[in-house]
DNA sequence: TTCAAATACAGAGGTGTACTGTATTTTAAT
DNA sequence: ATTAAAATACAGTACACCTCTGTATTTGAA
């Protein structure tokens, strides 16, 4: 393999725990206190740094907070998800939004679309964009399988499934059970008329 | 009347335009900047007046923005909102949400629910009541028209058609139409089974 | 006379850059 | 092979500048 044989650069190589360290703050501080609330210093405080290591590693507050994004889902999830249906796709859902990181974390998101809309493109980009075509997958197999209408729009139930996580999490408290969430989102595409097989 | 029998309080009174400047300033802000980045500082600056003074009125930024969001809407909208049906209804919304400054407000409101929960609070206080009271009358009226399976549970229903509004704030742009967020809400509302009469 | 409003103040925290000294690593000369 | 030089990373400190906070004091309108 040729990519063994990358030449390493002169001089002292950058501490790969500072990197880890920087973006783990950045992510940690994005999630606490939001975008537009993090500061550099506070993020080079909390990884045990200085303002001038954060800076050399990156431009400016959103470069860093775009990268901290990005670097949650390599780490798991590298292959392609795949739910054989409804049911399955919900009860993953369902464990995603009952951790309050990460209700945090989508709001965050959403809350900053008009100061820093490039951080939730960031978030589709690294991940979004595979769930989205996993989602639609999972719904045909269900509306074969008989579970939801035959002429059934599966863009729109993206789109109601995809309000519903918005407005679950704008109304309901952080300390929701897996079991709720997919109670609730049930209950929503029930209306559809969404039929799962016992 | 007895009211006019109050007798003036002695000394200077407060300037009512001052009163007037510095709520919307606030309210100004809030929507261009969201409620984290305004300061009690831009708010006086804005209105023409020195910080002493809005402190004066309000102890701290939080009480004025809640006032700001209060002063909106006891302007207009005294009366009870009362839809004939879904149709109209999605029309009131529709044009609501092809204003920008709607769409803006609404995402500060969310978007600030991590940290200042109290300003979604005094909005849907001070005209969210009422208004899903309507809602669930809109489409009970419908639904016994027939415009909806009789068996349509309501409740769900207004939370999908909140939370579609939630994905239409943040996935579409503010150069939207109204025509183009009714066409979105009814093609959302046509998989619950929702056919309009012509 | 009494309160509103302007002015002044001290402190805290953030920004981006620059400079020091030290640690770590490669490269080149011996 | 050993050693010196060069290159880079990091901590720490300082700078000049800005914005915001909350209060205390003064000026002036009713």
């Amino acid at each position: 393999m040729s990519t063994t044989r990358v030449p390493r650069p002169p001089g002292r190589p950058r501490s790969q725990q500072v990197d880890e360290a920087v973006l783990a703050a950045a992510l940690d501080l994005l999630i606490e206190r939001g975008a537009s609330e993090t500061s550099i210093e506070q993020v080079a405080q909390r990884a045990g740094v200085t303002r001038a290591t954060v800076y050399r590693r990156f431009p400016g507050k959103t470069a860093l907070l775009i990268q901290a994004i990005e670097s949650v889902h390599q780490d798991h999830a590298p292959g392609a998800i795949d739910w054989p249906g409804i049911d399955p796709m919900l009860d993953d859902w369902a464990l995603y939004l009952s951790v309050p990181r990460n209700r945090r974390m989508l709001r965050r998101l959403y809350g900053a679309v008009d100061d820093h809309p490039e951080l939730l493109r960031a978030y589709r980009d690294s991940h979004g964009a595979r769930r989205a075509a996993a989602e639609h997958a999972a719904l045909a197999r269900s509306r074969e399988r008989g579970e939801l209408s035959p002429d059934a729009d599966l863009d729109a139930l993206q789109q109601i499934l995809g309000g519903a996580v918005l407005h679950h999490l704008g109304a309901c408290p952080d300390t929701v059970t897996a079991g709720e969430v997919k109670a609730y989102l049930v209950t929503l595409l029930r209306q559809t008329g969404y039929r799962p097989q016992e």
